[in-house]
DNA sequence: GCTGAAGGAAACGGATAGTTTCCTTGAGGT
DNA sequence: ACCTCAAGGAAACTATCCGTTTCCTTCAGC
C-alpha cells in the first residue's frame, strides 16, 4: 500500500547525480541560508533520497564544503606591468571572496566544525589555498618590478591582508572601504612591509 | 505517583541563580566542548529545571556569549616607559586571547549565529572592545612618549593585529610563534603602520 | 526474459532546542 | 499558627534534523 511510485528514472550518472545534488543544495543555500540547508531539503529538491545523497557525501559539512570549494572561482590578476594597479584589483578580490555571500557561509561552515581540524584544514586547502597562490603570484610580479622588498615576508604580509578583511567583514561587521584598500596598498609600495628576519 | 520529590529549596536569590546556572556551564565548557555545552546539561548540573534556566537566558547561545563575557578577563598593560616591552606584551596578551581555549569557543559561538547581525554585534561589543580599548591604550602611550608615529590609524592597526592573530589561530590552524609577535612590533616601531589620510 | 544492483519512499533512533503542564513548597501576609 | 500564591522542580511534549535502515521497484546487462 506504501506509496512506492518511485523513480522516473533516467539512470543518472554519478557525475549527474553528484553535479543535480550540488546544484540543489546551491540553490537552497542562496535562497534561504545555512541553517536552513538541510539534507532533507537538498534530497528533496535533487529529487532523491537521502540514502542517495550520502552515497557521495559522508555528513552535511563535507557536502557543504564541497559546494563552497567548487564555487570558489579564484580570479586572475592578470600582468599589467602596473603594481599598485594589480595590487589594489588583488586585495579587492580578496575582499569580496570575505565580504561576499560564500565568505559567510564559509565561517558559518568553519564554526559548524568542532574538534575537528583535519576537516578544516581540508576545507581551507581547497578554497583559500587556491587564493593564497593567486595572492602570492601578484606579490612576487611586485617585487621582480623592483617595486616590492625583494626581502617580504609572503606568508605574513598575506596573513595580515586576509586576517583584516575576514576580521573586518566577518568579525567586527564593519564595511571594507575602498581607502582601506587603499591605504594597504600604498603601506606596501612604501616598502612597509614584515621582512624575513 | 510522578516522583516530584523536587525542590532541595534554600530559595536561591536570582544573582545566585545565575551565578550558579553560569558556573555549571562554564564547567561543562571547559570539561566537554562547546557541542556538548547544551541546555538540558547546564540546567542538570546547576540543579535545576530548563525552565529555570530558560527564565534568565532566552536561549543557548546568549547564555555562552553571557559567559565567555564574563570570564574575558582584560589584562592591563602597565606603564613601564618602555614602548617595545609594552607592545609586545600587548601583543603577546591578545595572542593569548585568539589561540586560547576560550578564543576557540568564541569562534564556535559566532559560526552559530545565522543571520542575526545585532547578537553578533551585542557579543563583541561585550568581549572585544573592552580589549581593544586596553590595546588603543598602550598605542596612544608610545605616540606620547614619540616612539610611534602620532598620525598611526589606531583602528586599522589594532584590525590588523587582531586579524592576523584571529586568522592564524582561528582559520589557517597555524601556530603563532614568538618571532612573528616580534615582527609586528618592529613594524610598528619603525613606523610602517597604516596612517590616517 | 532473468537477476542483481541502484535508488526511491518512508520510517526509525537519537539529539537537542525551546515550551508547557502539573504539582510541591516555602515565604510573606494575616 | 495558618493560608495563599508565586517560584521553581520534574518531566512530558512539539518540532527539527542528522544519519541509518528497511523494503520495494525498476532498469541494465547478461
Amino acid at each position: 500500500m506504501t506509496e512506492q511510485t518511485g523513480v522516473r528514472r533516467p539512470r543518472l550518472s554519478p557525475e549527474e547525480a553528484r553535479e543535480r545534488i550540488l546544484t540543489a543544495a546551491g540553490e537552497i543555500l542562496d535562497a534561504s541560508g545555512y541553517a536552513a540547508t538541510t539534507m532533507e531539503e537538498i534530497a528533496a529538491r535533487a529529487g532523491m533520497a537521502k540514502k542517495s545523497v550520502y552515497r557521495w557525501w559522508p555528513n552535511r559539512i563535507v557536502l557543504i564544503a564541497d559546494l563552497l570549494a567548487r564555487r570558489s572561482t579564484v580570479h586572475t590578476v592578470p600582468d599589467q606591468g602596473d603594481t599598485r594597479a594589480e595590487l589594489l584589483e588583488l586585495i579587492d578580490t580578496i575582499a569580496g571572496y570575505t565580504a561576499g555571500a560564500d565568505g559567510g557561509q564559509l565561517r558559518l561552515l568553519l564554526g559548524s566544525i568542532d574538534d575537528d581540524p583535519e576537516t578544516e584544514r581540508t576545507i581551507l586547502a581547497r578554497i583559500i589555498e587556491p587564493r593564497r597562490a593567486l595572492a602570492r603570484t601578484v606579490v612576487q610580479r611586485g617585487i621582480a618590478r623592483g617595486d616590492l622588498p625583494a626581502d617580504i615576508d609572503v606568508d605574513l604580509l598575506l596573513d595580515l591582508w586576509n586576517g583584516l578583511l575576514t576580521y573586518r567583514s566577518g568579525y567586527r561587521r564593519a564595511p571594507v572601504l575602498r581607502s582601506t584598500v587603499q591605504q594597504l596598498v600604498e603601506l606596501a609600495l612604501a616598502g612597509h612591509t614584515p621582512r624575513l628576519r
